[in-house]
DNA sequence: GCACTGTGAA
DNA sequence: TTCACAGTGC
């Protein structure tokens, strides 16, 4: 018996498809009044499940109580890298409105606004709440008052302006439970990118002393 | 300069 | 989906 020698490109030993990962929803129940979801990958050969994430999620309050996954430290330094970052995901039964819209700047100043009651903010972009409940943020009075002739004028500073402020990271980002950076596959990675495994995050803190203590992480072998 | 956290528009 | 863009830290 012998063998023939046969070239092949490394590509073509590559999957011809792309392996993508789903949401194993309701498996049990986790601390808080959370239930369990895994974020992981099907097993075509066995029939088995690769769980890459547990997600505890509150339904009540939707929002995510924690995650967690295994961090392989030592094979971080192989990881692929991907150009740019996917969108994030949602998946059907976990939120009531969309995910993109109240991340949306525009939708958290709104929403920051109407917190405030303030009522420069409020004339401008959204005029159905009566002008006699309106208050000003800045001068801590209601409107009604100031509409006689006391409106100011020239650098009006606007409290939800000052709070919600995107040129200075002042807004709310889809911060990572389990992040991208902390897997070595494009597949996996790209598994991270649900809103379950999301949470609202100021961007200056998201984008600075945490980036620097997830880095550290994952210099952990 | 590069890697990384993000954004919004078309 | 693709593209241009903002900001931080090493």
């Amino acid at each position: 018996m012998f063998f023939i020698a046969q070239d092949y490109d490394l590509s073509a030993l590559g999957c011809s498809d792309a392996v993508s990962e789903r949401i194993m929803k309701n498996t049990g129940s986790c601390s808080g009044g959370g239930q369990l979801n895994v974020i992981g990958f099907d097993i075509a050969t066995t029939g088995g499940f690769y769980e890459l994430i547990e997600v505890c999620f509150d339904s009540q309050e939707e929002t995510t109580l924690y995650t967690k996954h295994t961090l392989h430290g030592a094979n971080i330094a192989a990881k692929d890298v991907e150009e740019g970052r996917p969108s994030f995901k949602t998946d059907s039964g976990f939120f009531s409105v969309s995910m993109n819209t109240v991340y949306a700047q525009a939708s958290q100043l709104e929403l920051m606004t109407t917190l405030l009651g303030d009522a420069a903010n409020l004339l401008y972009n959204n005029s159905h709440t009566p002008v006699s409940k309106l208050w000003d943020s800045v001068h801590r009075l209601p409107f009604s008052a100031l509409l006689n002739n006391a409106i100011p004028t020239g650098n009006y500073e606007d409290l939800a302006n000052q709070i919600i402020d995107p040129s200075q990271q002042l807004y709310f980002a889809k911060g990572h439970m389990s992040p991208d950076a902390d897997f070595v596959t494009i597949a996996e990675q790209d598994a991270t990118y649900y809103f379950i495994n999301a949470l609202p995050q100021w961007q200056a803190f998201n984008n600075g002393n945490w980036k620097v203590n997830i880095s550290f992480c994952n210099k952990v072998r």
